[in-house]
DNA sequence: GAAATAGTGTCTATGAGACAGTATACG
DNA sequence: CGTATACTGTCTCATAGACACTATTTC
């Protein structure tokens, strides 16, 4: 294709090489709970779960790699991410933040690529619909721990590993832990979603620090019922636990205050 | 030009309509400080500012826009912004970062442009000798509050807000402050700087916390002369201060604990 | 001695961290 | 009655936040 750029002056962007293609790749992350065998009301088993996709085609053929597409004229490529997103899993009104670029010489054998990472977080209780309709042999979650030590195509490793750095980071320094949970949790359910997404993660304290603490009272609520009571669950435990939510508000952290 | 992407396949690039150009835009930050008038030995006033370069042609002819260019082959988006950097300022070995991508349809008149923008950071000591080399009226560095109220090329206006609100951010919680100061500098400098980026930052016990505090002791370190005396300086002051340096120390930051 | 910056003393309320203890309900 | 989860009590030490106070040097 010959492009041609009507404009006023005598600029055209025909007269430069120019990229073959801005791809969007979307790392789908998920936390799978499996119960756990035995007993009944326990806490789950929680991984931390990332989507990928079988390549069909030259290059990489037959590898895994992240889900993606390429950009159009007439989409953002956040929109682009978005489109890709709900083609792959069937869900929209997802988390999705921008990530990174990758713009490497030589990453795509197909020519100069100027890929964009989003990263995605899926609550699997949308996914589950998805999963049962088409379980396609060429798209599977993979443990996040299973998907490093493949060798995935492209520079895709390494879009995973900065993904992962990045939702570590935001795990810990913003609320995004919504994204994995329903509406309503117990303080278990979310310190479980953090250490499946930061391991390191420990904190004796935490039930009493996340609700009782001045600095950090405001993050989550308690969930009253309709007589003002507080709503518990006990859907993991004997004892009934209270439930919570999210309330919008969000400290700025600092280092030096 | 026409494609000609030669691989294994019958892939091609060429059949798709693919972008115009990949360029960087650098918001290149700055902070100038000046003596106060009447007193010797005083804090000088500082000021965040950023540089802006008069365009020359269409389009936005006349209209002030964040230094860029575009993209080439050879090059990944980081080393074009280095580039694009040294070529404005003649600087290297700046602190510099990615920021945000630029992609809604229609955003530069002169066709599909996917714009990458890098925030700098620069020391005014790094900037002086080429101030004075090249005082050029079509590159000049404004104040940003008097950016912010100017009409700029293209989306520079949002650009540059974003770059703000990023700059913001992680001069509270990472050590960037580093870039706008010297090797050692006092407590004092690091408040300034930290203020002049983040008007609302405050604190009355600055100088105690940051020296004195077990959880972020480590960040800065006192300065030791050749004899292991501590290094003073009285630039600023009559009563000569404590001179520190940054250590590399990164405390991670977080909501939860 | 006034001015300007640097730094310390001290008090109170809050929070971190650790560990033991109690509460609830199911099987 | 054991077990799994959900909390609460309590102790110690560190920190935040506020405000007053002292220290050093120059003009």
């Amino acid at each position: 294709m010959n492009k041609q750029i009507e404009n006023e002056s005598n600029y055209s962007a025909s007269k430069y090489r120019t990229p073959d293609g801005v791809p969007a790749d979307i790392i789908i992350f998920t936390i799978a709970s499996e119960e756990r065998a035995g007993t009944k009301k326990s806490l789950p088993m929680r991984e931390l779960q990332v989507m990928l996709i079988q390549r069909k085609r030259w290059p990489f053929e037959g590898k895994w790699a992240l889900p993606g597409g390429f950009c159009d004229e007439f989409e953002s490529m956040e929109d682009c991410a978005r489109r890709e997103l709900e083609e792959e899993t069937g869900v929209r009104d997802v988390h999705m933040e921008y990530c990174n670029v990758y713009s490497a010489p030589g990453r795509d054998p197909r020519g100069w690529m100027i890929s964009h990472s989003f990263v995605a977080l899926v609550n699997e209780a949308k996914l589950k619909d998805r999963r049962a309709a088409d379980d396609a042999a060429d798209v599977r979650l993979f443990p996040v721990s299973a998907a490093q030590n493949m060798e995935l195509a492209f520079d895709h490793n390494q879009v995973l590993e900065d993904a992962l750095a990045h939702i570590r980071q935001k795990m810990l320094t913003t609320t995004i832990a919504k994204a994995f949970l329903p509406e309503e949790f117990t303080v278990s359910e979310l310190y479980q979603v953090i250490q499946t997404v930061v391991p390191e993660f420990a904190d004796q304290n935490f039930l009493r620090k996340i609700t009782s603490t001045q600095s950090r009272k405001g993050i989550i609520e308690e969930v009253l019922g309709a007589n003002g009571e507080r709503k518990m669950s006990n859907r993991y435990s004997q004892r009934a636990a209270q439930l919570y939510r999210f309330t919008g508000y969000k400290p700025q952290l600092s280092l030096y205050s």
